[in-house]
This record gives structure tokens, sequence and C-alpha cells, in this order.
RNA sequence: CGCGGGGUAGAGCAGCUUGGUAGCUCGUCAGGCUCAUAACCUGAAGGUCAUUGGUUCAAAUCCAGUCCCCGCAACCA
């Protein structure tokens, strides 16, 4: 059985979640369920990443201590997960002892292989943004970023990133799907071949982080700090030959296109630095504009996940984010275009799929409706139709492209909303009613593998469907499955309700509310 | 010569890596159906794929130039 683990960053407790945590959330748990349903042993973590100057500074600004700040935005990250039915196998916080466990174990490998050293910091230092500049990027005697410099020098420790120029061009140059999309790893190449400079890997100048061993003055930078959550959650130091364990050999993280760097430069260098292979694949996607304009806090343009959850369920969020987005690019989070695709593809094309199929066997067939002893052409025409979809759509989730995964199953859709219109069931109930049972036979058998296809997207409305055609849910997946020879529908319901577009205002205030 | 992304039907997007009938959703118009969540199906109109030049038997797709739009303080996936 393959393995696989699928992490998602540690998200940073400063601000509560945002739809582009939400993203990356869903994004890995829809990899997640995908795999798992194709058979593989797939561990799936996520979590807080909770030091750092700027938790400090927040938690002062709001009276209470680093870690009461930190627990409260750690909640409302850890309550986001069920609320979008993540299935993660495991959550950390870096404030937990076993993630210090292992900080400041890796920190001293980091230390014996000879690559941390003691130095001094010096440099014009941006207070505000925590950065130093060299003398000659400064902008009117101030950083580039625009906060006020003064010269300070600081002892810290460094990290020896340039000694790892020449093997991450290599590991680059064998592992040419290292990172995903393309353009990104372009962006890594060009940015190692610029020159890699020793990194700065402690500070003096707070105190809210991970000690560093043998001279806790110093606390563990927090990138260090996040990054190795990954071992963390996978077992290490106590499991320390990671280069054995079958997780760690399929490891893959989803990122911002933020924060490639980090995983795709820095942390590469630290794992080769101990003897750890580095992960799989880094694979990053873009980011969410708000109506149109950059999200940001000022602007208060910030899009909350539960809000949509709360008016639309998770699964028509996580259906929206999936589909409009082409996984890699910016784009742009809409409450008309959310509504819009709610209501054509979802309600209209496959919940009214399922509730005309299923309510005309209830209503002609009591209910129950058999195997067909044979097929028509037409049949067998659209029986292949559908599992040639579920033969496409396997690779291009493979190949993170779940736009056109997507696009794909509603293809499949309509080909059963024509199937339907075609074959006119309603016509044959006096005529010939076998036939006609056995067209809604095939129609309840291609609607369960169109629906096992949009399981990973919609788990809970898929649940649903799959109880009303008395099918329980098996995690196995196969392009040609088949339903039991006999089925009996019971308890039908709409699956997904039409939204009134024209109560978009209310919808708003009701959200707020 | 700052960096990056983008310009494809009325709107929003895919296709560009691996050149070869321009595709999807919505909208519009005209039909059909009546099982269904006023849903579904069919057909039509609508694009010189920003622009110029080049390579080629053939370019939205490759190459070069030009124009225009967006992002690049902080927060942050």
């Amino acid at each position: 059985m393959s393995r696989l683990y699928i992490t998602t960053p540690i998200y940073y407790v400063n601000a509560k979640p945002h739809i582009g945590h939400a993203y990356t959330t869903v994004v890995c748990d829809v990899f997640a369920r995908f795999n798992r349903m194709l058979g593989a042993d797939v561990k799936f973590t996520t979590g807080t990443d909770e030091h750092g100057k700027k938790v400090e500074q927040s938690a002062v600004k709001a009276g209470i201590s680093p870690q009461e700040f930190a627990d409260n935005i750690s909640k409302l990250f850890r309550d986001l997960l069920p609320v979008l039915n993540i299935s993660n196998n495991d959550f950390i916080r870096t404030t937990e002892p076993r993630h210090k466990k292992t900080v400041q174990h890796f920190w001293k490998k980091l230390k014996d292989a000879g690559y941390i050293y003691l130095g001094e910091y010096s440099g014009w230092y941006d207070m505000r943004n925590e950065a130093y500049f060299a003398e000659d990027e400064l902008v009117d005697g101030k950083s580039p970023l625009g906060g006020e410099v003064q010269y300070i020098t600081e002892p810290c420790y460094f990290f020896k990133l340039s000694a790892f120029q020449d093997k991450l061009l290599e590991f680059y140059e064998n592992n040419p799907d290292f990172v995903y999309p393309v353009q990104r790893r372009n962006e890594m190449l060009s940015f190692i071949k610029q020159g890699l400079r020793d990194l700065a890997i402690s500070r003096t100048t707070f105190s809210w982080g991970i000690p560093v061993p043998d001279d806790p003055k110093h606390v563990v930078y927090v990138w260090l700090d996040a990054l190795t959550n990954y071992l963390t959650l996978n077992g290490y130091p106590d499991n320390e030959n990671q280069n054995n364990d079958k997780y760690w050999n399929n490891v893959i993280h989803f990122v911002g296109k933020e924060i490639v760097k980090f995983h795709a430069i820095y942390w590469v260098a630290f794992l080769m630095a101990v003897g750890i292979k580095p992960p799989k694949q880094v694979v990053s996607h873009g980011w969410w504009l708000s109506e149109g304009e950059k999200m940001s806090k000022s602007l208060g343009n910030v899009q909350d996940p539960y809000k949509y959850c709360r008016l639309f369920g998770s699964d028509a969020l996580r259906y929206y984010m999936l589909r409009e987005l082409t996984f890699g690019s910016d784009g742009n989070f809409a409450l008309e275009a959310f509504i819009q695709r709610y209501n054509s593809v979802l309600a209209n094309a496959y919940g009214n799929l399922c509730n005309r199929v299923l309510s005309f066997i209830c209503k002609r067939c009591n209910g129950v409706v058999t195997r067909p002893t044979e097929l028509l052409p037409d049949d067998e025409k659209f029986i292949g139709e559908v599992d040639g979809g579920i033969e496409q759509v396997i690779p291009l989730v493979r190949q993170y492209n779940f736009s056109r995964y997507l696009e794909k199953v509603e293809h499949m859709i309509s080909l059963a909303n024509q199937y339907v219109d075609y074959q006119k069931p309603w016509g044959l109930k006096d005529s010939e009613p076998k036939r006609m049972q056995d067209i809604l036979f095939i129609l309840a058998e291609q609607i369960y593998k169109i629906t096992k296809c949009l399981y990973p997207v919609i788990p809970h409305t898929a649940e649903k469907l799959l109880k009303q055609l008395g099918i329980p849910y098996e995690l196995k997946f196969i392009p040609t499955e088949k339903i039991p020879d006999v089925i009996h529908i019971t308890d039908i319901e709409p699956l997904f309700p039409r939204i009134d577009t024209s109560d978009i205002q209310k919808l708003n205030v009701y959200a707020e509310g």
C-alpha cells in the first residue's frame, strides 16, 4: 500500500483564519481523501505556528500573555477544521512540549554536523519588520519595507546556508518536479543561483520562542521552529531514522506561493545538513483576491470561511474554491460567483439530477430497481462515457488540476441529464415498465459513480446521497465499480437547495450578524 | 532598461509546457420536455485569441518588439 504524508503549512496565530487558510487546508483535504479512496495510506497534518515577536507584541497589546493569546487564536484554527469537514490525522501547536523537544534536538543535530556557528549580525535594523538591511538597500534613510532603521549589532547563530548552494542545484537538477508549478521552480532556481548567504537562525531581541539549547538568551528563529513541525508530526526524534520511514519518503508540502522559498530552499538545506531526505514535493498555490481586490485587514475585505459554511454549508464552499481557482494561479473570491456556481452546478445540475431520478424511482417503482439483464447500445454508450470520465479524473487530481477535475465531473453530470431526457422514462411507465426500471437502475448506478468522484470535494453531501441510495460508503474507488443488484431508495431530500439570488444583501447581513 | 502576473465571444475563465477543427460556466435568442430543486435537453447568435513582425505547410500556442491592465508597506494561504 502506498503511503503519503500531506501537510498544510502551520498557520501563524497573529490573526484569525481567513478564506486563504481555508483554501490551503481544503486542497490538502481533497487530495488526501482522493488518495485514500485510491487505496493510499495517507497521513495528513496541519496546525498552528505560535512563536515570534509579532505574537509577543500582539499579546502585549491585548493585555494577555503570549501563551493565552496563542491559545485563543489557535483554537479558531482548530475549530475551523470540523466546520470545513477536514480529515486531518493530527494537529500540532508549536508551543507543545513534543515540538519543543524536536526543535531542540534538530538544532543540536545541525550544530553537531557543523552547520551552526555563533556570529554577529550587524546592520540597519528595521524594528517594525524585524529585518536587517544593507546600507545600499535603504530608501530615504528608511528600510525598503518603510520602517525606521537603526544600526545595531546583535550576537546571533547562523546556519551555513551558503554551503548548500551546489547541493541544492544538484537536487533540483535530479528532481525536476520538486517544486510545483514550474514557474515557482524557476523562481527558486534563480534565487539559489543569485548566491545564498548564511541564515540568521536565532534572535535575542525577544523571548517568545523556543530557547536555543545551551544558550537560552537566544530563541530559535520562527521559520526554523515552524518548518520542523513536519518532523515532530512524524515522530522525530523518537523515530530518528526518517529516511526509512514510509511516510517521510512521500512528503508533499502544500504551501501558498509566498512561502515556497522557506520550504523549497531553507527547509531542504536544513534537512540535508542533518542527513534527512528532503520532501518529495513542494506544491504551491495562488492567492485569493476578495471581490476583485487584494484581501487585507485595512481594506476590511477579508473573507471569513465560517460565514460561507454557515450560509451554504462546507461542501458548497469546498466546491467553489476548488472549481473557481485554476490551481497555482490567483483568483477572485466573490459572493455572486459563489452563488452562481452553487445554483448552476450543485443545485440545478447535480442536485436536481439526483432528485429527479431518485424520486422517480420512489414514485414509479416503489423505491426498488434491479440490475437490468441486458443493455441497449445507448446504455452501453452512456456507461462507457461515465467510466471514461472517471479515468480522466484520476490523473487530473494527481496533477493538482482541481478545476479541470471538477469540470470533467460536471460534464459527466451533464451526460446523465442528457440520458434522462433522451430515454424519457416517464413515457414508458405503461408501455414498457421493464425498460423504464432498467433506465432508472442504470442512472442510479452512474449517479453513484459520479458521486464517488465528487466525494473528496463534497464528502458530507456524497454520504447523504449514498444513504438515499441505500448503499454504505466504502473507501475503495474503482472506475468500473458496481452497485448492488437491487437498490432500495428511501427518504429523498434535495441535496443542494437553490439559493435565491435576490437575497444577496440579506444573506450578507445575516452572515455578519 | 526594477520584479512578477495578465490581456481569448457581453461577463468570468480554460487552452499555451508537447504548434494542426477555439473550449467551459453564466448571460442572450429560438425550440423541446414535463420525471425533477421554475430545474433538464436541443439549436443559434456572438471571438481577425491586445498589437506588429518573424519561424513554419500550419501559431491563441514558439521567437522578437510595441501598447495596455494588475500586484509588489504591513497582515497573510
